[in-house]
RNA sequence: GGGCGGUUAGCUCAGCGGUAGAGCACUACGUUGACAUCGUAGGGGUCACUGGUUCGAUCCCAGUACCGCCCACCA
């Protein structure tokens, strides 16, 4: 016996147990051998994650793709685990020290850190394991993967070492994205650009040989900065080559200020002459475009900043111009080496303008780069790094997709991946961070490097080359966590080993994800699987929107207004959930999420709920000798027809993508199609008294019923189950579970004279009830009705209908003849349905209504009378569309005959 | 600066070269033998604007306005 009301928190746990008791979600099931396998790796999240609304969407449509297919046959495995997320962890972690009071990372040391790690993500690390299951993820948990386990960690090793080999990994000294906060060089992905009100410094520059006055403009030159605190770094001022105003001062010297450093005027045209003063600083170790200007000009880079954002001046050489620092120099280099780089801001912009070297200070608004972790301003800092030659990389990358090995949906995402694929910058994969995958590179006492595998094989690589041993000390760097996410597609399945899994699992069939991550992710594994595999990582990518409050807003924890999954599961079930999220996937669009939505979802679990109960009242129980194909009774021909072409919508919806359109098809089918009318309509048939008309009619309720649930489960898993197995009449589970049977691909069960007698059925209830209402009968009343004019066919059908037509149109009698005087009358196709309903009704009221709808038919006559009329159109749309205009005139002619002979009948009174 | 997307009912969104749809909200009625987490009926839209293509445009094309996102850019 089904529980009167739809609970789902009491069953949910229930059924999720019994699909993982029955190992229902494992790849490679005995009955699977000899099916093609389909392959979802999911995409990993972080070990310190809880579940957001984004997971939710992203697993709701892979799952539902997943169980789509399994009930297709195929042999399924949706890839699960988690990924170490390098900098996120270690920062969870290191602030859970802090709140503790405990020893904070670096009093710790790197081992006791990492182990500590580790404990962490033994104890906490897989809640969103247990949160995806909440979810209903149908993922092989046999075969969860973390991206540090000894096999995954050994791929990332291997591949380093390879690429290292074919030279696609190398060690570079030159600018990176360094975060000052974190201490740790960054990718350019992980750069956050933010538009931010600043400052337009004009300074100043003294021009070596002439005495500076700051009346006589030409005894300076003036640059704009806006960071003036790194001008201690200058070794240049470029002006741009065509630029008249300055074409006399190339070649000459300035004295930089404060150091009293040379520096050289030179021509070069990435100068701007619109831009600031026109002649721009040159700072080659603190900006990315001087970077440039000073590789081009050969000059000097100075540093002169810490890791940590600190003013930190070296008086050598390079900074002194060569010379000794006199006294004063080196007092200056005292009281500004330490200061934080925003006070050193203050402090030099002060002295310059007490030199008369400021002059002017404008407002400016422009983009400053942060990082996406920390917050924390972005310096670009002179290192050495690990970088990746992403550039060769993607060339077989990119012709993959243009190819069509791989495709995107929607398509147009493929031109945002070619426009950063064909740009793409050397990817500086190396963190200076202790929690992620240690770079295995060793180094030589004279800095030699040896890239191997383990210690052993770096230590045997040094022999041959010293020819003794010599100590070896390990890079202390990690690799950036996109690194071995990368490799994620082929590593989970066991690569480098031959495992089968590889052979069988790998290209997987599509990869689910948001465009956020297209560049971070998706790029690296298309050019890691293409590399390592020669093959394509996935046959498609799926892109879906993001999911954003109701006011269309991203979510994000400082705005609060962040919708918790979890919550939305404990209120209204993970089916409502997923259904909503299924439902408002179109695609290309971002997915507002509102509460009351997922609440209608919730409250449509329920109405299947109440018409399985219906079911199991009424003995409708599923009878494996029942063929629908045999039905005799038309109601049952037009809904097994109904079902079939929802199963073609469903499935069709499916295969495109279209996730909102089959949730659409088979929420219609469900509540407006087989509850609102095939149950109301069967209801005479099952508490009559014709024995087989009983039968087949139940057994196609059942029929349907677990036809409706097979199509629904991909999208509400929990419900469906758990009707599939209790409303058995022993109230208990079959031995197959919902989640493995057969998708529904009947044939040939859609009827169309079925259909034409249902419809007209539909239409001659919608109709009474319609007039009805307008006419203020009230609903209780059971009135009389005379079908007027009526075709044999009509007779027939309302005939065989009697008792349902009664039933549903409240009617008490049902007579065929003349239109009694003073009726309500209806227009049907060839027939008038009157109900005489005189001192009931408002005469008036009825011949009021009756004009106006001959006027609404009469303008649709008009129209179609002015298309007809139209030569143009006779002669040059398709015979189709002028057939059927021609078609629709003469029944709406007709329709407005009767209903002047109706309303004349009604005006003879 | 480069690119992408959006603008359809009060709200959130589908859709489509030929009668404009759903959910929620709203109005009226309803304890009809699954369901008030419901049923029946109803109101509500110049499909942002301007041109073009077409027999016909909400849909295709161009432009405009507004909104959003991505990429680039510390003068």
């Amino acid at each position: 016996m089904l529980d009167k009301n739809y609970q789902p928190q009491k069953f949910e746990g229930d059924v999720y147990r019994a699909w993982e008791d029955a190992r229902a979600f494992a790849a490679g099931r005995g009955d699977r051998e000899s099916a093609r396998p389909f392959t979802i790796v999911i995409p990993p999240p972080n070990v310190t994650g809880s579940l957001h609304m984004g997971h939710a969407l992203n697993n709701t449509l892979q799952d539902i793709l997943v169980r789509f297919e399994r009930m297709r046959g195929r042999d399924v495995l949706w890839q699960p685990g988690t990924d170490h997320a390098g900098i996120a962890t270690q920062m969870v972690v290191e602030r859970q020290l802090m709140e503790r009071d405990e020893p904070n990372r670096r009093e710790l040391g790197r081992e006791k850190f990492i182990k500590r790690i580790w404990q962490w993500k033994e104890e906490s690390g897989n809640t969103i394991v247990g949160q995806l299951k909440r979810l209903g993820a149908s993922c092989d948990w046999s075969r969860l993967r973390f991206t540090m386990d000894e096999g995954l960690s050994r791929a990332v090793r291997k591949v380093f070492v390879e690429l290292h080999r074919a030279g696609l990994i190398y060690k570079d000294k030159r600018l990176v994205n360094w975060d000052p906060e974190l201490l740790t060089a960054i990718s350019d992905l992980e750069v956050e650009q933010i538009e931010t009100k600043g400052h337009l410094w004009h300074l100043r520059y003294p021009i070596e040989g002439m005495t500076f006055d700051p009346e006589d403009p030409a005894t300076f030159i003036v640059v704009a900065t806006t960071r003036p605190e790194t001008m201690l770094g200058d070794s240049a001022v470029a002006v741009h080559p065509d630029d008249e105003r300055y074409t006399h001062l190339v070649g000459k010297t300035v004295i930089l200020p404060i150091v009293g450093r040379r520096i050289p005027i030179i021509a070069d045209e990435y100068s701007d002459p619109e831009k600031g003063s026109g002649a721009v600083k040159i700072t080659p170790a603190h900006d990315f475009n001087d970077f440039e200007v000073g590789r081009r000009h050969a000059l000097p880079m100075i540093n002169v900043l810490s890791k940590d954002a600190r003013l930190s001046l070296q008086p050598n050489p390079e900074f002194t111009d060569g010379v000794d620092p006199s006294p004063q120099l080196k007092a200056m280099i005292l009281e500004y080496n330490g200061v934080f780089r925003f006070a050193a801001r203050k402090m030099i912009v002060d002295r310059l303008e007490s030199e008369g070297l400021l002059e002017k200070i404008e407002p400016h608004v422009h983009v400053v780069p942060h990082g996406d972790r920390s917050g924390a301003v972005i310096e670009p800092f002179l290192t050495d790094q690990w970088y990746v030659d992403a550039a060769t990389m993607a060339k077989p990358a990119i012709e993959a997709v243009r190819r069509g090995r791989t495709t995107f949906v929607p398509r147009n995402w493929e031109s945002t991946y070619f426009h950063w694929m064909e740009n793409i910058q050397p990817w500086c994969i190396s963190r200076q961070l202790w929690w992620g995958h240690q770079i295995p590179a060793w180094y030589g006492p004279d800095g030699e490097i040896f890239v191997a595998e383990d210690g052993a094989a770096a230590k045997a690589a040094a022999k041959e080359h010293y020819g003794k041993d010599e100590p070896l000390k390990r890079d202390e760097d990690v690799l950036d966590t996109w690194f071995s996410s990368g490799l994620w597609p082929f590593s989970t399945l066991g690569w480098p080993d031959k495992t089968p899994e590889v052979a069988r699992y790998y290209p997987t069939d599509v990869l689910v994800t948001g465009f956020d991550i297209i560049f971070f992710w998706i790029a690296r594994m298309m050019m890691m699987g293409l590399h390592f595999m020669e093959e394509v990582p996935f046959r498609t990518v799926y892109i879906h929107a993001l999911v954003r409050d109701e006011k269309g807003q991203k979510m994000s924890k400082s705005k609060g207004n962040v919708i918790d999954p979890l919550e939305l599961i404990d209120t209204y079930g993970a089916d409502a959930l997923r259904f909503t999220l299924a439902a408002m996937a179109a695609q290309g669009r971002d997915v507002k999420l509102s509460g009351n939505r997922v609440e209608g979802y919730r409250n449509f679990a329920t109405k299947l709920w109440n018409a399985s109960r219906f079911a199991e009242m009424n003995d409708c129980v599923p009878r494996a000798d029942f063929d629908p194909a045999t039905a005799r009774l038309t109601v049952n021909r037009w809904i097994a027809g109904e079902a079939e072409r929802t199963a073609a919508a469903v499935t069709e919806a499916l295969e495109a993508y279209r996730f909102n359109e089959a949730a659409g098809a088979i929420y219609h089918f469900i509540w407006h199609i087989y509850c609102d009318w095939f149950l109301e309509l069967i209801k005479p048939v099952l508490m009559g008294d014709d024995a087989a008309d009983k039968a087949e009619t139940r057994a196609m309720a059942a029929f349907v019923l677990d036809h409706a649930l097979k199509l629904l489960h991909p999208f509400m898993p929990f419900v469906t189950e758990e009707l599939w197995a209790k409303r058995m009449p022993q109230g208990e589970r079959r031995d197959c579970l919902l989640m493995l049977s057969e998708w529904p691909t009947h044939a040939g069960l859609q009827n169309a004279q079925a259909d034409a007698e249902i419809g007209w059925l539909i239409k001659f209830v919608t109709e009474v009830r319609s007039v009805r209402a307008e006419m203020n009968v009230p609903a209780g009343a059971k009135v009389p009705l005379v079908i007027a004019g009526a075709s044999d066919q009509t007779k027939a059908r309302a005939a065989v209908h009697d008792e349902t037509l009664k039933r549903l149109a409240r009617i008490d009698t049902l007579d065929f003849g003349q239109t009694p005087p003073g009726s309500v009358q209806i227009v049907l196709d060839e027939a008038t349905l009157a109900m005489p309903l005189a001192g009931v009704i408002d005469i008036g009221a009825e011949s009021e209504r009756l004009k106006r709808e001959i006027d609404k038919i009469g303008s649709e006559i008009a129209q179609i009378d002015a298309k007809l009329a139209n030569e143009k159109f006779v002669s040059r749309a398709p015979e189709h569309v002028v057939e059927e205009q021609r078609e629709r005139k003469s029944e709406v002619e007709a329709t407005a005959v009767k209903l002047d002979q109706a309303l004349k009948r009604l005006e003879a009174l």
